[in-house]
DNA sequence: ACTATAGGTGACTAAAAGGTCACATGTCAA
DNA sequence: TTGACATGTGACCTTTTAGTCACCTATAGT
């Protein structure tokens, strides 16, 4: 499997966005943690923490008996320069800039 | 099924990436263009290229018996500002083109 | 030592996604 | 107006993926 495709592919599940949505609030949790979070038994949430683990979006390191994870933002940013060129960059990043402003005033 | 699950689902296949890439170097390209660069019978890349309409990756426009495809980068961007922040974007963007400047010199 | 707690593995089921095909419509150009 | 070309639809099969469960290992704390 290509190796960006690993990310790809874990990106594509709400659940794993979520994950990702937890620990770019705060990282450093373990799977209980996370767990409590969803409405999913323990080994689902630890089989996407492991499909993220894979894909490098997500750093984890053990501590006594605990797992703790973190959040690893290279991979979104390589995203970002698969497809957006510095010359563009400019003119999308307003436009966003735009629509989340725009978003904050409903 | 939610906004954003449909962009990354949309992202999730290695053939509709190849899609964009291909839009990324020049838009405007019809269905059977893109099928000639691929392994694969006309109706899958149909498939294809509706999902990444359906997702807003592509927009696309008929101009007689053709449909002419383009690249939307905007939500590419919103996944970008998803999970870094104006404040980690400079200390990550600065380690990608480290990391790009180190492969040019393979 | 014992017990509760945190995490891990492999097999299994159900749902979703990728790809092809027969068939069909609309458009160009001689 | 006839034939070739570009695109479109629905059914179908196969592969992949999400989620659960029975069972297992390791650490913390009393």
């Amino acid at each position: 499997m290509a190796d960006d495709d690993l990310v790809f592919k874990a990106l594509a599940d709400p659940t794993r966005r979520f994950l990702l949505d937890r620990l770019f609030v705060r990282d450093g949790r373990t799977l209980t943690e996370l767990e409590s979070e969803l409405d999913m038994t323990r080994f689902g949430v630890m089989k996407h923490l492991r499909v993220l683990e894979e894909a490098g979006l997500v750093a984890a390191r053990k501590s006594g008996r605990e797992k703790l994870h973190f959040l690893n933002p290279v991979p979104i940013r390589l995203i970002h320069d698969r497809w957006i060129d510095k010359y563009t960059e400019r003119r999308v990043s307003a436009l966003t800039e735009l629509k989340s402003e725009l978003e904050e005033r409903k």
